[in-house]
Parts: structure tokens; sequence; C-alpha cells
DNA sequence: ACCGCCGGTAGACAGCGTCTACGCCCACCT
DNA sequence: AGGTGGGCGTAGACGCTGTCTACCGGCGGT
């Protein structure tokens, strides 16, 4: 059977992702997501009550990708936790800055009902991922792993958004993002090995 | 005079606030503001060419409100730079869960076109005040004031985001966002004097 | 007195998300 | 073998949105 052969509701799904991939975030309406996928405009409301269900089935689709994504450059990472939390973070970032509209739908809680997909549940296991590796990075005298795993994956996240708004360049005089990680990195866990 | 006759424009931004500030962003819709304000739903164009215009006006309102709010605080904080820096920290976000919708509405860079409504100025009197606030209270062998404040907002901006967002208390465990804000001033900044 | 323009109204248009009525076609049951 | 029911997708309607355009009333300048 041909790619195009398979169910709708997987159709649907690619299609939005690629959409959001492409476009940004104010292309996915219902309409051109049907569209694409070659559907009449009331298809998906066999698989997806409302639009916003939808889109939260397509910013897990994203969690999935970023996950993915992680887990690789880990496998090539070696075995020093902080070396590995690095290649994480540069992950996050890169994932953040080259997939724009898809970072954004990720988090827009307001639109994503959080609640009824269980997307929550979808981004704990890349969060349990950085907590390993804070445990194993951190000092003893440090904060629980999970609060400073906590904090520095709300850091990474913040500067993943204020980044993409352009607004930390022109303030910090910082040129790329990897100022504002290593400072990130060293704050929540000391200064670098070497 | 009273109030409902000043300008048509003042009392679009303001209904518009009041709306963001009341419903969401997904209330701030262009002829609601309109509808608010007492006028048809042509006339905003003779103010805002456009929505988003529209739009940046209201939230560059909630950047002026925010500052404020900061500014007050801070007078109230005595002249210990940690501790100043404390206040401005709860602040912000204290302003991001108590205004959700404005805070959403400040940061939809997607939306805002930051260029043309010098969206991004505005913000940067808070964030010079940061740095200010920074180059006192770091330690001589810390990096430069601007990056560190840099990291420290993105630190910040990230808790209230994930916060907001439920997904932190979930995975670290704390039960207020009081721990995270604790972790990230320290780790930015060094432990706590006392 | 006339003209022009500023500021607001009102209607049209395409696109949106949602709802409903309708048909198709396949699977199952007697 | 002959209905028959239900899952799946279509098509049209509705009210809402943002934008565009034609209109018009009242005020100021000449």
């Amino acid at each position: 059977m041909s790619p195009e052969e398979t169910g709708v509701r997987a159709r649907l799904v690619a299609a939005g992702v690629d959409l959001v991939l492409r476009e940004g975030q104010s292309a996915v309406s219902l309409r051109e997501i049907a569209r694409r996928a070659g559907v009449s405009h009331g298809a998906p409301r066999r698989y997806f009550p409302t639009h916003v269900d939808l889109l939260s089935a397509i910013a897990r689709e994203g969690f999935a990708d970023l996950t993915a994504r992680v887990e690789k450059t880990m496998d090539a990472a070696g075995e020093d936790p902080r070396t590995r939390l690095v290649a994480l973070a540069r992950t996050y970032l890169d994932f953040a800055a080259a997939h724009r509209g898809m970072f954004e739908l990720m988090f827009r809680h307001d639109l994503l009902a959080s609640g009824r997909l269980r997307l929550r549940e979808t981004s704990l296991p890349l969060f349990t991922l950085l907590v390993d590796l804070v445990a194993r990075a951190r000092q003893p005298a440090d904060k629980p792993a999970p609060v400073l795993a906590g904090a520095l994956w709300a850091n990474l996240h913040g500067i993943a958004q204020l980044w993409a708004w352009g607004s930390l360049p022109l303030a910090t005089g910082a040129t790329d993002d990897d100022t504002l990680l290593r400072a990130a990195l060293d704050a929540h866990l000391g200064p670098a090995p070497h």
C-alpha cells in the first residue's frame, strides 16, 4: 500500500506536523490540515472532537521527536554526565531554533488543554532523563536532584524562548546562545571541570 | 470630562488590557475590543493598521505595568542588592501568575511583530535594572554582569512559563515556585549569605 | 459659503471552528 | 441471499473573525 493509503488519523497528524514545521503556528488551521491530508474539513472531527485535540496530538509528536533527538545525541556523547548534559542542552536549544513553530506550539499550554491528552506525561521521560543526569553530575552539597533539574530545565527553556524572541542578544551583548548555555550550566552545576 | 470621553485610541487600549486580564489571550479579538470600547468594528483601524499593532500596544501596557510593580516593590526592599533581586524575582513570578493572560500575550513574539512597535525596547529598562542589581550582587570572579543577568532572567522566565504550564510541580516534587526561585538565585549568584 | 479632510459607521468578503444532515460502503445477522 | 445497521467521510450552514472599501457627518480654513 502506498503511503497515501495509511489511516486518515495518521495522515492528519502528519500533515499538521509538516505544516507547523514549514509555516509556523498560525498555519495549523483545522481546514488547512484537512486540505493537505486530502480530506474534507469535516473529516478531522471523526478523530479529534475539537481543533485543540488535533493540535495536542501534533504537539505530542513534537515531544516525541525532541526526545528521540536527545537520546540520539546522547549516544554519541560518551559517559561523563556533564558532557551528556551539555549535549542535552544543545539539542534542546537547537530544536527550539530549528523547529520554532513546533517548539512554540508545544508550550502553548493555553491552547493545548494539556489535561485531556496527557500531554504533560509526554514530556516526562525527557525530564526524568534530565533528573538522572543531574543526579550524577551534581556535587554532594547541592540541592536535591529534582529541584536542580527543574531549575536547570527552566533556565534552558527560558533561554530558548527569550533567544527566539530576539531580546537576549540585544541586551546581553552575547552573539550566540552558547554563552548563556554555559553560564547556566556553570551556575547550576558548578564551573566546568576543565 | 467623564472617563468615557477620553480619546478612542486610549479607550481601545484600556479595553484590551481589561479584556486580556479578565478573559485571557483568546478573548482579545479586534471586534470584541471595539465593542467594549463602544465603537464600531472598523474604528480601531484608524489608530492601529492591523490587529497585531493593537495587541502590541496592549502588551506594551503590560510591560509598563510590570516595570512599575517591580520599581514599587524595590522601594520597600532596602538596599542590599541580593534582597532587591529576590524582590524583583518574586514580583516577576507573581505578575506572571496573577496576570497570566497578559503575561502570555507579552511574550507571544510570533504575534507581536516586535520590530514595528519597538516592543523590545519597552522591556529594556527592566532588564537594565536587573543588570545593575546583578553587577552589585555578583562575586568578582563571576561572569560579566550582562551575561549573568541574561542567564538569570532566562531562568526566571522559564520558571514562570513552566510553572504556569503545570509541569514543574509534578516533576520536581516542589509544591511552590519559591523553591525553584531560590535554587535559581543561589545558582547564579552563589548561596545566600545567611 | 464652500470645500476638504478627519474620524467614525456599515456592509462586504474570505477564512475560520463547529454542528448537522446526508450518503456511501462494508460487515454482520437471520 | 437479502436486508440492515453503523462507522466514515462529504457538504452545507451558522456565527465569528480580520481586513477592505464606500460612505457620511461635522469641523476648520480660505
